[in-house]
DNA sequence: CAACCTGTAATTTAACATGTTACAGGAACG
DNA sequence: CGTTCCTGTAACATGTTAAATTACAGGTTG
């Protein structure tokens, strides 16, 4: 198990979008070159991130811009807008316990509250990091 | 992305095991009938719950006895146990960022140690929980 | 209009979780 | 001792998903 590589893709293309900093157009293939994978797979990425209000992009016109700046996106921002986990959560229950049996019938009640504890305190800590916290590990490995 | 359901299952089958206490034998059809699996699965995880050391069970002999007692038994316990999450970690890197670029050739760097910190504080936050806190809700309900 | 871009649909490929069948090997019990 | 029931695995089938790929529609710029 684990959570799909379209978050860390989604935090390479920002961190690539701050860090040429409008210098150059910044293009789906431009990303795609830089991190290795399918220009298909970036712009439905882009797509996520704009449908999140975290980038800016529009059909026909070419570079890529942040709508705010790094200091206010967080991994927590990143890992929704992806939609790493869906709505059924981080876990997944066995689907059918049997209800005639007295622990099948209610190890659900007794689980669930718990699973969103801990899904919910991974949540938080994403929350603390921010992608200025990324972009100025990356400028000081290139100073 | 999810947690494979062999964490629940984990967690049922040993509350089953110490809800019945011994009142009767359990086999891994009786869990399968509970769980709503295939015995086959339920054996699979039999096997990596007794390599961690949480259950007794032995070739041929019927039921399947608690290593220690629940309230010594953490949801990280049987995480670890039925290895939802291997040696690369919770979070899937891109595989080949450009080592042209210099976003590329450091956003490992940049984020290897963050990505570790999140998984740690979730699995911190499994530790605290134990397979009594599960077994208590299950006594309640049927009370 | 030519070149280049975003946005998306459709299909393929690979990997993986789970289910299923089959059988070997040990234990219990008459 | 032999029947029965169990655990322990191997081998294969099935279903689902992530990612790559191909193709093209539609907008922008010069």
């Amino acid at each position: 198990m684990q959570i799909t590589s379209r978050f860390t893709i989604a935090v390479h293309m920002i961190t690539v979008i701050d860090y040429v900093d409008g210098k150059m157009p910044v293009t789906s293939r431009f990303l795609a070159d830089s991190i290795g994978a399918n220009p298909v797979i970036i712009r439905n990425v882009m797509g996520q991130l704009k449908e999140a209000g975290l980038i800016l992009s529009s059909q026909g016109k070419s570079g890529i811009a942040l709508a705010r700046p790094v200091s206010e996106i967080t991994f927590y921002d990143i890992y929704k807008a992806v939609d790493c986990v869906d709505g059924t959560g981080l876990f997944h229950f066995h689907e059918n316990p049997s209800m005639d049996c007295p622990v099948g019938r209610n190890i659900h009640g007794a689980m669930d509250e718990r699973l969103q504890d801990i899904q919910q305190t991974m949540e938080e800590e994403m929350k603390q990091i921010s992608l200025a916290d990324v972009v100025s590990d990356v400028r000081k490995a290139n100073a």
